[in-house]
DNA sequence: AAGTCACGCAACCGCTCGCGC
DNA sequence: GGCGCGAGCGGTTGCGTGACT
């Protein structure tokens, strides 16, 4: 007992960037006589630095075998997919990314990929779409764009129960009108039908549904050697459009198939209001009208671009879909 | 040209875990 | 068994830089 601390505050220890004598100082220390221990390297090596910064100026920035430059897209899709099974374990991520570091994954992923599952709608944290971005309304309203406005009237929604308070059969029919969008085909007949009908038995209407749905092994998640259970199932490919939309499809179902989804939704209006299903600006749903843009795509905008609008809904006041409710 | 803003990244901070004393 | 340290990890900060007005 009784060692000194690692980094002594008292010690007036230089803090900030490295300057590129004190790199040159750690590189050629370390190639001599290897990193050892890290609280006595600083003063063996002649700088006036914290063991610990010391590390992470090594681990990060002047080890030999550190891959600099942008992330490819195979390194983007891995690191979405490791990271829809370890989560936040950037050190576990990197650990199966040679050449990256923890540090540079996770600035990564906060600076790009994160926003960008933001804006395609996908919870960076579970992976999955949004439900609270899932306005189903704009959908809607793209889908009965040629209805007539006197059939349907909204009155009755928002004067009467909070949108959280849906029924789950009218979810179904919003995401499959969702995903009749995301595959580019006019979901109106659809829409209209199961409106005119009264009919929420979506599922079995759906045209051709197994045209896209997903196969069972799309399900699994396997990267170097890590596979994920069927329970917490991701997208297997957010770069390719098909699987994007597989991906949707599936997710999609499972949420609408998960009890304590339905469950939350039924009790979500006692906490919050319907407004922030219901706040998203009014927009005209972007028709995904080229099938291999965001996968080839070359530029960051126009990956973005791709999905950016799908969820991008509202409702129209004289839509009623009390009938739901 | 100058000021402002947004973004990206390197580095720091604080915490946890494992190990040695 | 308890304490303290080293190492490692994830979260956060702050600075540099480029774009924009």
């Amino acid at each position: 007992m009784g060692r000194a601390p690692c980094c002594d505050k008292t010690n007036s220890l230089k803090k900030g960037p490295w300057t590129p004598q004190e790199d040159l100082l750690l590189t050629n220390y370390i190639q001599t006589h290897g990193p050892g221990n890290w609280r006595t390297l600083p003063k063996n090596a002649g700088l006036q630095r914290c063991g610990k910064s010391c590390r992470l100026r090594w681990t990060n920035y002047l080890r030999p075998d550190i891959k600099r430059g942008r992330f490819s897209f195979e390194e983007e899709e891995t690191i979405i997919q490791l990271h829809s099974v370890l989560g936040n374990k950037w050190s576990a991520i990197a650990a199966r990314l040679p050449g990256r570091t923890d540090n540079e994954i996770k600035n990564y992923w906060n600076t790009h990929i994160r926003k960008r599952l933001l804006r395609m709608g996908i919870d960076p944290v579970t992976h999955t779409p949004r439900l609270d971005l899932l306005d189903m309304s704009s959908i809607l309203r793209s889908a009965i764009g040629n209805v007539n406005p006197s059939f349907l009237n909204l009155q009755g929604l928002l004067g009467a129960q909070a949108l959280m308070n849906v029924n789950p059969e009218f979810l179904k029919l919003a995401a499959t009108a969702t995903l009749l969008s995301l595959k580019n085909e006019n979901p109106s007949n659809f829409v209209t039908q199961q409106l005119n009908s009264g009919n929420c038995q979506v599922q079995s209407q759906v045209a051709p549904s197994d045209q896209f749905h997903t196969p069972t092994q799309s399900n699994n998640v396997n990267v170097n050697g890590l596979s994920s259970s069927p329970e917490n199932s991701t997208p297997s490919n957010y770069l390719g459009e098909n699987n994007y939309l597989i991906a949707q499809q599936n997710q999609v179902d499972n949420l609408l198939h998960d009890p304590e989804l339905m469950h939350y939704l039924n009790n979500a209006n006692q906490n919050m209001g319907y407004e922030s299903v219901l706040s998203t600006p009014l927009s005209t749903p972007t028709p995904l009208n080229s099938s291999s843009t965001y996968v080839n795509s070359s530029t960051e905008e126009e990956r973005d671009t791709y999905c950016s609008d799908v969820f991008k809904l509202e409702i129209p006041e004289s839509l009623d879909i009390s009938d739901y409710l």
